[in-house]
DNA sequence: AGAAACCTACCTACTAGTAGAGTGTCGTTC
DNA sequence: GAACGACACTCTACTAGTAGGTAGGTTTCT
């Protein structure tokens, strides 16, 4: 599974391939059809992993006792810490598979909405509490600014991996953070 | 090209094929590969037509006499219109090609770097103008705020798709200029 | 007539997936 | 304690289908 997710983050799920995964773990093609019996079954069980790990360290954040803007600034490190891991060119998962969700079957497909969703309202979770704290100042719906900020991190860590790579991710989550507090 | 396009948009490079071409324009697989001798140039060509009429569209948006927060609003519906056409379910072609640029060969990568930069200009470009005349007031660098708005707007077309569409990505766009006014 | 476009027929490589046989590791029984 | 059976795991060897791409002949346009 470590190997199916890096191979999607890196180059979508329709260039992974059985025998990729087979070169890397060093176990034969029919052996992974053992535990995956189609590719269906794994991509799906790849997200279901890949959202309880990644929603988990986001609610540990969510609950933490950071200040409301350090909050959002170590959930926008998530997707940071991605672009930096193996050879600096991972995205997210599901930003991976939202540009493939037409080809993906209806499970995969659901595991990706859902993880949009659920991550959407952590964001607004965070934001309305800076709002009611004065640390964020903005006129607006707090689950709008959250889907924006949502949308800006998953299409700023495709976009960044053709120049400028995490650190170009980090300066545009920076203003993205002045905006929120003008 | 056309339908070459169209399935890129939908599903990705890799998830396109000579076969499904052939199969949309009812012309024979190796006369396409006659045009296109492979499939490396055929999405270059489309990359490179998409972006000469996707930037004239941007060019004439900046060259008109409307407000900068007007242009920048045709210039998000030019993303919308996107996810509006066909089916409802195309993203920008140079979006989903950024989720597979790993496995592009290296004239089409530079064809989407290009498209990149090329756009963030002109958003920077409204962003400058719009501060001059006080029509936006933001804090920072509206290089930077051009990035911000383009990953927004690439990775919005993206994740809409999931669940809301066009309509949403739209009030995320409103939410966004509320943002750079306030 | 010549060229551009298109065709049929084919190639090799790779895809997801299956059949069925070996291998190692258990707990259970004699 | 040794033999047994069950099971999880892995293997080799295979299938049918699809991928990108080519050779060479035919049609269509100018």
């Amino acid at each position: 599974m470590d190997a199916a997710q890096e191979l999607i983050q890196r180059g979508g799920a329709n260039a992974m391939s059985y025998q990729h995964i087979s070169d890397a773990v060093g176990i034969r093609k029919a052996s992974i059809h053992h535990h995956f019996p189609t590719k269906e079954h794994l991509i799906e069980a790849v997200i279901q992993r890949y959202a309880a790990y990644f929603l988990k360290l986001v609610d540990a954040i969510v609950d933490s006792k950071l200040n409301p803007v350090a909050k959002l600034r170590k959930y926008a490190e998530l997707f940071e810490a991605t672009l930096c891991e193996g050879q600096q060119d991972k995205a997210c998962l599901c930003g991976m598979l939202g540009a493939e969700l037409a080809t993906l079957g209806n499970p995969a497909a659901a595991g990706v909405r859902r993880f949009y969703r659920d991550n959407e309202a952590r964001l607004a979770k965070i934001l309305e509490e800076g709002l009611n704290k004065g640390a964020f100042r903005f006129k607006g719906d707090t689950k709008l600014v959250a889907a924006m900020i949502f949308s800006l991190l998953e299409g700023g860590a495709l976009v960044v991996r053709a120049e400028g790579g995490h650190k170009r991710l980090h300066t545009m989550v920076e203003q993205t953070i002045t905006l929120l507090q003008q």
